[in-house]
RNA sequence: CGCGGAGUGGAGCAGCCUGGUAGCUCGUCGGGCUCAUAACCCGAAGGUCGUUGGUUCAAAUCCGGCCUCCGCAA
């Protein structure tokens, strides 16, 4: 089959690679601008073009699809299908009716929770213990197309945003290459989604990972989990701004927000209704470190309160 | 050229401003004390001070280039 492919993070590369280990021919990947990013702002590739390139794949990156700008791209590559994976844009109507097999796309939750850009770290800072991937047909809204299939994921104790990122790329792909199959040999029955079930989860931002320390410390854990590995969970303290990575469940009690001091796990620190012990954090400009190698070297700011 | 911080035995840091014997806490190894110990006491090993040029009688320290890491901002 001939696939047009959309696609920009990281997400987005392995089911991209499926496609190709099926056989089928990706006569173009569109993907997101390169941007200016990072420390020095460096222009830099998204992961999709990265590996696009790579494996000798024609890549383009409009800046808009409005006003039927990619029709002329349409009309020369003559996909069947169009595949989309965290592209980023909504797409309009011209392009959702060119494909002979219209416009799938794969998403990170079980839809219709969760639709929008975020649904995986959403899942995560919940606290949810279940979550999947969903592959539909698209329309013009954000996430609320037919549903073709789904596929089931166990959140576990220890898993972070990124760790499930990583697992539903991988079921994801699998799907995803179901999907394709299932559509090519017309076993698959588009299913509409239930709206009094959707539910939203807007993108991520850096205030969101700000720690409350009146939160009980099942939240806080969560937000630490589902702020891993961006945009990271962070307070404020007397030695600066301190971005947490790994942190545990303490039975100590306290002032919420206090720092108790250190123990067998890392730095304990007061909640709502607990503690929790922080394992690895990070200073402003320093390594990213188990608090009991960070104290040798300073001083203890133990009676201290995060804020 | 977006702003800023950092690189010193295995770990975390001090020393740099005001050049002149490599220092602290921890770990490691050996010994001692102890019924015993992650506790305590004694001792030891381990560092071309990121790299490279320069200034100087003398550079971890002052000056320039480069490499690496990190915070902010995007």
């Amino acid at each position: 089959m001939k696939i047009l492919y959309m696609g920009t993070p990281d997400f987005a590369v392995l089911p991209l690679e499926k496609l190709i280990k099926d056989g089928h021919e990706i006569v173009g990947v569109v993907t997101r601008e390169d941007k200016p990013k990072g420390r020095g702002m460096k222009v830099s590739m998204t992961p999709v073009k990265e590996f696009a390139l790579t494996q000798g794949l024609r890549v383009f990156q409009p800046q808009s699809l409005k006003d039927e700008a990619i029709m002329p791209l349409l009309c020369e590559l003559t996909p069947d299908l169009i595949v989309v994976v965290a592209y980023g844009k909504l797409l309009p109507r011209y392009i959702l009716d060119f494909p002979k097999y219209g416009c799938i796309n794969l998403h990170g939750s079980l839809l219709p929770k969760y639709r929008g850009s975020a649904p995986i770290q959403h899942a995560v800072l919940n606290g949810d213990k279940i979550t999947g991937v969903t592959t539909m047909l698209m329309n013009e809204g954000m996430d609320t197309g037919d549903i073709l299939l789904k596929k089931e994921l166990v959140i576990e104790e220890n898993d972070t945003s990124e760790s499930v990122f990583d697992k539903l790329s991988a079921i994801g792909s699998e799907l995803l290459s179901e999907t394709v199959k299932a559509l090519a040999d017309g076993t698959v029955t588009p299913v509409p989604q239930d709206e009094s079930e959707a539910t939203y989860a807007p993108p991520i931002r850096k205030d969101d990972a700000k720690i409350s320390w009146d939160m009980s410390s099942d939240k806080i854990l969560n937000l630490i989990r589902g702020s891993y590995s961006w945009p990271i969970a962070y307070t404020d303290s007397d030695i600066g701004r301190i971005k947490i990575y790994e942190a545990c469940m303490c039975d100590a009690h306290g002032t919420p927000g206090e720092v108790i001091g250190l123990n067998d796990d890392g730095l304990c620190v007061a909640t709502a209704d607990s503690s929790i012990s922080i394992m690895r954090f990070q200073v402003e400009s320093g390594k990213r470190m188990a608090p009991a190698d960070y104290f040798r070297g300073h001083q203890s700011i133990e009676g201290t309160f995060f804020k």
